[in-house]
DNA sequence: TTGATTCATTTAACATATTAAATAATATGA
DNA sequence: TCATATTATTTAATATGTTAAATGAATCAA
């Protein structure tokens, strides 16, 4: 039996290339106390203020049960709060407490910084043009919207 | 507090452009009963044969004490046999049963086809560029290699 | 207003990820 | 050879991922 494949192994790429970026990243996180999801969900707290755990999910691409555990841990360590939603009681929204505010204060300098360094030694060009093709394969998949009226 | 983040966000792409691609390729494992990090075995399997376990666990980008779950429940569902190593007992080697060659030869199809669809729908130039420029961002932070006389 | 339906989140059960520590076999130097 | 260091894998503990089912609140039709 030879090997059945030809082409590159397009998901390994997309794996080792994140693992690539987070393993700059994750050291910082660790130093405070963060998870890779953890961090997620500060990120999407730091661009949002306050949010219904929907839109974490969405946004920090994390499921929902697993958004459960991961905001509990989070309240545990005095990272966020929650509460529910007064008008839809079914909902609940999260906000960062000072910690959680700091943390992502702190964080999203030296990731800030690790782009630059990425824009030098990769070059702006390729990076933008690394955007645009992951957005492309993306959107090749994305189910067709509904047609609306 | 507006928001500190003035770059896209790049873990955040990969992950989603992962997921996109996997949307397409996971009802197949699943119709085989396989999770995704069974297939990343088996696919190792399927291109080198009989492998020691460390191999499969950086090729198939799963850690060890993953691995070792892993690979008990694949043993246990008939798609891996394995045996310590003879010459080092240290090592245990592994090899597909039957039943999970066939699991190898009919995805493997399947996610061959699914390559010439991007190909067609993407543009077999812009893929390229897309590997070539996955590459370079894994070469990006790799450690030096220390230097060999 | 009731009763069925829909929506948001959580619980449950199992699989995988992650880090540290344990185990077991091999290699190495005194 | 023997004690020690190194290597390969597993165990343990906790966190996260995944799917299905349960819970609880809002909506909507009759």
């Amino acid at each position: 039996m030879t090997t059945p494949f030809v082409h590159r192994n397009l998901p390994r790429l997309l794996l080792q290339a994140r693992e690539s970026v987070m393993a700059h990243t994750r050291p910082g996180l660790r130093e405070h106390g963060l998870s890779d999801q953890q961090w997620r969900v500060l990120r999407v707290l730091g661009e949002h203020g306050v949010v219904e755990t929907g839109r974490v999910a969405r946004e920090a691409f994390i499921l929902g049960p697993s958004l459960t555990g991961v905001l509990n841990r989070m309240e545990r360590d005095g990272l966020i709060r929650r509460q529910r939603d007064a008008a839809d009681q079914r909902r609940t929204v999260v906000e960062p407490t000072a910690l959680g505010k700091k943390a992502v204060e702190q964080l999203s300098r030296s990731i800030e910084a690790h782009y630059e360094f990425m824009e030098k030694s990769l070059g702006k060009t390729k990076l933008s043009q690394l955007y645009a093709l992951l957005d492309e394969v993306i959107e090749l998949e994305r189910p067709e919207p509904p047609i609306s009226a």
